[in-house]
DNA sequence: GGTATAAGTTGCAAAACGCAACCCATAATG
DNA sequence: CATTATGGGTTGCGTTTTGCAACTTATACC
């Protein structure tokens, strides 16, 4: 795939397509949260090819998500785990696995969250202003940010015209 | 792409991810957010292939994100409108450019969410406990539901078993 | 030294993608 | 009422990516 136009631009949502979009990368993850570290466990648990794999935690690695370490204790052994910048996706794979949850598997729950403390699990995570108050999807916009180049700029301004001509 | 095993199991995650993992969907998804209705819009905008919107426009209404609407006044128009079930998406969609702007974008943030009322920025989206208090991701487990199957029940067991025996 | 294990890489067929050109139905124009 | 324009697609074709299996390299165990 030739990533021209839009995938170049600093636009944060084609950036993050390019990390999470390929496929199995979101599994990889999911595995990762579950504890697993080394290569032949992620292959086992998600029945995914060696060389898919091999290239998806590649960049896992050089996107800064997961941190490759060689084992010191055994020197055939390497531990792909978590970064920061990993963990602090842990939200959105929740929201990921509510939403499909909900809307993908009619409802019924394969997979839940819960709070390790208290063993209750997670209300649905949400869109909040800063009073803490829950917002719909139609009292939120998306707007240029001070980095935003002019095209961006262009773009939402151009949408956001748009949206007050609808009705809905 | 053949899925299998995985991909045909009842996990949630493995199930959003043929949703939204392809490539061009999220761009589609938030195209649809900024008010964008119609195929040439999408394609313009974008600059996208039109067979492959026209595919991604097809797998998104088949999933029910998207709704196809003839337009009654020029009958030579569709509009493609984001269902019940799109606009909960928009929470995920908004973490995702919040976590695309903190860790690849280097802080800088081109795009930001605001509160349409106040015009303030929307705070991080974050995973909470019943009680409203954020949550680390060292906090939270991952559990079988009551609808999972045998394998996915297995599969969380030993990752529990997993995470107790190691030190992060 | 021989075998097992961990972590990959290589080669090939099948599927998915990008691009441009073409098509069909409806609407506007003269 | 024939002609052109517009919206929404589909079709071919060449390139890229994926999946599968087999092979490779380096370390550990016996």
């Amino acid at each position: 795939m030739k990533q021209k136009s839009v995938f170049k631009c600093n636009c944060p949502l084609a950036r993050v397509t390019e990390v999470i979009g390929e496929p199995w990368t979101l599994m990889v993850l999911r595995e990762a949260f579950l504890g697993t570290r080394h290569f032949n466990d992620f292959e086992r648990e998600l029945g995914i090819a060696r060389n898919i794999l091999s290239d998806r935690l590649k960049k896992l690695v050089d996107r800064g998500l997961l941190a490759r370490v060689r084992s010191e204790s055994d020197k055939r052994v390497v531990e792909y785990r978590l970064t920061e910048a990993g963990r602090d996706l842990m939200p959105i794979l929740v929201g990921l696995v509510q939403w499909s949850g909900k809307w993908l598997c009619d409802g019924r729950s394969p997979t839940r969250f819960i709070e390790r403390e208290t063993g209750r699990e997670l209300p649905r995570i949400a869109v909040r202003a800063t009073d803490g108050r829950e917002l719909r999807a139609s009292e939120v916009a998306m707007v240029a940010g001070p980095d935003a180049d002019a095209d961006l700029t262009a773009r939402y301004e151009r949408a956001v015209a748009a949206a007050q001509s609808l009705p809905n």
